[in-house]
DNA sequence: AATGAATGAGACTTCATTCAT
DNA sequence: AATGAATGAAGTCTCATTCAT
């Protein structure tokens, strides 16, 4: 059995999903995780901080799939190629936590940068060592010469939103071919060349 | 003078973006308005109706603004230039709005599927158009041979994602020439060509 | 009838009375003061706020008496038989309320020394214009040369204790004669003298 | 060392004097003594219980002090120095408990006549005594010939009020002479006689 | 005797909404 | 059309108390 806080970490994971931030009360959550309200609070001083809790495992979860990925001896385009494949999958199963808590984080009273404070780290951890991956592949001459922020952000836009939109529309189509889609057009630009 | 629907509209769209949507009361908007908060209940129903109305006039005008770009009688690729260059302007001039409202909207209690239609159909709309562009742009060979949708979600993430990052991080770079990188990265693709 | 403020106030006075501080609730207090629990946050900011704005009022009332009895051209003995005499009435009104309230203030979990500075000025204030009273009766030789602080406390005490036990006690005798004896003890002081 | 009983009734003593009877968990108290949670109801009933309890012990040795005093075969007056010699020491090494758990005793929800049964007894009971020994010196024709419960009372507030005052205000003043300033107002009342 | 994790009743406070003026 | 005083449902958080170990 996991112990207290995680069950209540993994019930606000659900509850949170499924009512939003603001919809779920300290209640809702507790008796999710089958304890009571009361409990909640020896494990985090308020609703918001287990929130933030949640959002911060979440965010180590993404952050070490991301470095395992980025720190293995493969070319730069099957780096890339393994991002989509992991956002995908993750998105497969997150879908609904995704669009409650990270795409659409909810405005909390809070200032809102405490609150971004304790992910912009992770985040830009993250995108810091894409970056360098990206440099290292221009050196190599295997990325176009561009400034590798740009180049980082326009992949990463280029990967999640179509991902997102994938999910969302929850098309019956084929998802694994659209990571082969997104390769291609990511690495043939959209200009068609050529007669 | 503005009409008073209009006053509380401005002055919703100012509060929430500063305050957030559950930081803001109906006292505050009502205030910044110049009216009372009784006044507000004249014109809208509710805060949730007040805050879908200032979105959907947001949506409105972001929406006018793509259709006039992609009805324009220019090549494909001027067009994602024009997108570019709009989007640019807009994240200027609201950036604490799209973080506050777009990018992160609240978590109301309301049904979020009831939101999500409202908006859902204007992005849509607008999706579905840049879409066509694209079919048009491959069928005259401007354009290489992919799925539209992909290839329309890959070149708005692709977009959307690195102006979002400047913005965030106020760099005093050229935020001009950014969109002269993303179509260089956009058109050529990513992967360095030849010797 | 009387505005809401002071419905409340009022309202506040005798529940708090009744069931102290801590045993009463702002539910309480609102339904004795016929309005509901949230109206009294119109008037004051919180619990707390009311109880000191009871206090406040109270204070008031006590100070202006005392300054209306010390203000008088009367004798010296004659204004501390004044002060006795209202002391007395004032303790036959406000029996509980002075247990309650001011003898036994509650410990609320505010800085106390906070909560004594609101009074201390006003109890400081009167004490110091008793003190020059007396110092006045010092220099006309009406009163023992003595050191007029200490004085003035002494015959502070020698009132309030006497007849606060008198109506704890609640004693079929008679009140008025109280006052009496307690001059008479001042005045001569407790020792016998002459044969 | 103690036994647990009495540290944990001196833990409380000092929480409660610092941070009020509302202001102090059963946590802070048994963390302070240096035990659980739980074990604090092992000795004693309840909070409010152990809160009677350390303030049955501070009554029963100041009683047992006054009674030390009141027993002994000196004169009246000589009585009464020794009282207030008392009272100040007591005040100067427990001011602050004073001020916090006596003149100040938290309203707490229980019947406050319960609580106060609990003292009333000690209290009456020094009270009565000392009332004895004032009519044994009004019979030996050392004190003058008046009620001897409101010469009782009024002796007592013309005490503990200047005492008081002065531990309120620290005077740097000399607190020994402020007994014979005490006294000789006493003895021979406030009322400058002769010439 | 001792522990401390768990409980859950209960209180303060906020604020969207109403409605008499 | 406009006001703003009043409402009261609802939520967060605290903490005395219990009890299995």
């Amino acid at each position: 059995m996991k112990d207290t806080r995680n069950q209540i970490l993994d019930a606000a994971k659900r509850v949170i999903t499924q009512k939003g931030f603001h919809g779920s009360t300290m209640e809702d959550i507790a008796k999710a995780a089958g304890v009571a309200k009361g409990t909640s609070y020896l494990y985090f001083k308020s609703k918001i901080e287990l929130y933030l809790a949640v959002m911060e495992r979440e965010f180590d979860y993404i952050t070490s799939c991301f470095e395992e990925i980025i720190k293995s001896r493969i070319p730069v385009l099957k780096k890339i190629e393994g991002i989509i494949s992991f956002f995908i999958e993750y998105m497969k199963e997150n879908r609904d936590f995704v669009f409650s808590l990270m795409y659409e984080p909810p405005l909390i009273k809070m200032n809102k940068d405490v609150i971004h404070k304790r992910y912009r780290n992770k985040i830009d951890n993250i995108r810091h060592k894409f970056i360098e991956v990206l440099e290292e592949g221009i050196r190599r001459g295997d990325i176009i010469k561009e400034d590798p922020e740009v180049l980082a952000d326009v992949i990463f836009g280029a990967i999640v939103r179509p991902v997102i939109q994938f999910v969302i529309r929850k098309k019956t189509g084929d998802i694994d071919s659209l990571k082969f889609k997104i390769m291609n057009i990511l690495t043939k630009g959209i200009v068609r060349k050529g007669g």
